[in-house]
DNA sequence: CGAGTGTATGTTAGCGACCACAGACGGTGG
DNA sequence: CCACCGTCTGTGGTCGCTAACATACACTCG
């Protein structure tokens, strides 16, 4: 920072005022700084001006899952906004053990490298309860968390989500719909079962099959099989299904297809997330689109206000749906 | 640290020396260091440690395509191996297009942030020519590229992972072996093309089919169906399949079954990167192990010889094969 | 027993930025 | 004409830590 101030003939303070974009500096000065900024490739230290400023222009992201489709692109969205904002993103990746000791470990590193804030993208509910009963004296913003006196959240609207998906199934005349639901030790998975569940009460209706999968196109498959079982498919348990995820969904109409029950023809189906290749499956598959960079957005947004001094306020991102071809009125 | 040294009634520097665990401090003093640091919740500020050791602590991870299994996991073995050796992480995501500009922005933010080292973690080979390029003044670790003069690389012997595929169907008795790649513009597909081709020729063998995929299951699928035609399945161009990545073996799997064709009876299958669900697939698919924490490990051992002022040199993981039971030997 | 060696600790001086304050300059008004 | 004020710029002091040097003391050895 001296070299630029000499070589622009001035104060290195003055040098930090443009870098600060100070409104006390003459243009012409300005420019001179400039000028000797671009010449000698200088580039300010960031460690200096953290320890100055308290703060280290960075985000923490506490995460597992991420070889999922939803904490994946959650956490491109953190990124790319955390980005936009100016932030350095570090993450912390959390392995299927999710204890308490673990998180407490990675939230202690944040603090030790000094993050001005955390985002937690941890789709277990455990987690959130570990979290509550910690005391973190940074602004700390949890995805798929309702608000909370301890900290953010922001969530995609599963409930939302989820009557979407129903009630476009009710409209379509159905009255025995389905749902194949993610792992139940997943915050989404059990709102989408609550949803799915609501809805059809507020049409007067009972609950039909209930299968819990994995999210893998796997577990997808064989509760397709299981469902389609020896039965003709005039006579399946339910004329529809809402299915948790667009990787089951995929499963699903695989052995629909062997079983030969056409899609929608005997059985509608809805997916959820609406992954790239959702439009390309055959026929391509009605689900309910999630923003998860939108939800990454939200989460540093949440951070920026709170930083600011705003009070705890969660946000909410709401889903849609995405009429393709799997869904049509029932058969009889 | 004042505090924490008037507490321990010493000077701030043995604090320090404490916290450094330098050789000359008598373990009675150290005691009480230690024990008012705990008392006090004393954490030493990264900001200022860095202004004067010039150095962060921290790596940059540039990252593209993470939400496909090998970067997503590799990711997770570097942030391990991060962790453990006591470095930070720090993530610049790419989006799909990854241009020179793009890159060499999410350097230039490394480079402000002051990170020790950069490991990248992106399969396709126009970024390593966009690195070759550049001239960044901290150690940089590539993962899929060879060794180089600009950067050191880790990578999995996609060759030797080609040829334990190719050589275990020869072994069987194949004679006709096909392969479905991964998309050309992947570095690991084309090396394992080019390792198909070389183990073919090395037994005297010409091509047989070559398909291309995506990766995905779905294209998996359209493969194996394209494959099984209309030909019943004693007449196929193959007895036996290498599979680039295992989802797009599950496809071909489900496509074979459809058409009536038994794996292993009419066709051997083999894929690659045993992935979690890899064993339960039906059959269970015999495999490539591609050990990406390791990957990840290597990468960061990698870095940590570059501080030492190590030279350049390259890494190479071993994948092993994993028989399980879509291999066999040919019908005839 | 005094010089030499080694261990344990304290003192001082930065690292590179920002902040508060002080000074210089030109323009305005009584 | 001088006091006053706003704009621009420069001068210390400071953040928390570590490296280098300085000091104090104990112990060995010729």
């Amino acid at each position: 920072m001296a070299d630029v101030a000499k070589a622009a003939g001035v104060s290195h303070q003055t040098v930090s005022r443009v870098l600060n974009a100070h409104p006390n500096v003459s243009p012409a000065t300005k420019e001179q700084v400039e000028k000797a900024i671009a010449d000698l490739g200088y580039r300010r230290n960031t460690a200096a001006r953290s320890l100055v400023t308290r703060q280290s222009q960075t985000i923490g992201v506490l995460a597992s899952e991420l070889t999922q489709y939803g904490p994946a692109n959650t956490l491109l969205g953190v990124e790319q906004a955390a980005r936009e904002a100016g932030y350095f993103v570090s993450i912390a990746a959390l392995r299927t053990e999710v204890s308490a000791a673990t998180i407490n470990d990675a939230l202690g590193r944040f603090m030790d490298q000094g993050v001005d804030g955390v985002v937690v993208v941890v789709p277990h509910p455990g987690t959130l309860d570990v979290l509550r009963g910690l005391s973190v004296d940074v602004p700390l913003v949890a995805v798929g968390a309702s608000g909370d006196e301890w900290f953010k959240g922001v969530a995609v609207d599963q409930h939302q989500g989820g009557r979407l998906a129903v009630e476009h199934l009710l409209e379509l005349g159905h009255r025995r719909i389905g749902h194949l639901s993610g792992p139940a030790d997943w915050i989404d998975a059990t709102s989408r079962i609550e949803a799915w569940r609501d809805a059809l009460a507020a049409a007067g209706l009972g609950e039909s099959v209930l299968m819990e999968g994995d999210w893998s196109a796997e577990s997808g498959y064989r509760a397709g099989l299981r469902l389609a079982g020896r039965r003709p498919a005039g006579e399946l348990d339910c004329t529809a299904l809402f299915v948790a995820n667009d990787q089951m969904a995929l499963g699903v109409l695989r052995a629909f297809y062997e079983a030969g029950i056409s899609v929608p023809g005997d059985v509608s189906i809805v997916g959820y997330d609406d992954q790239p290749d959702a439009p390309y499956l055959i026929p391509p598959l009605t689900t309910v689109t999630q923003h998860f960079e939108e939800l990454g957005r939200r989460c540093i947004n949440a951070l920026l206000e709170a930083f600011e001094g705003a009070g705890v306020r969660a946000g909410v991102v709401e889903p849609e749906l995405v009429v393709r071809s799997t869904t049509a009125p029932p058969a009889g």
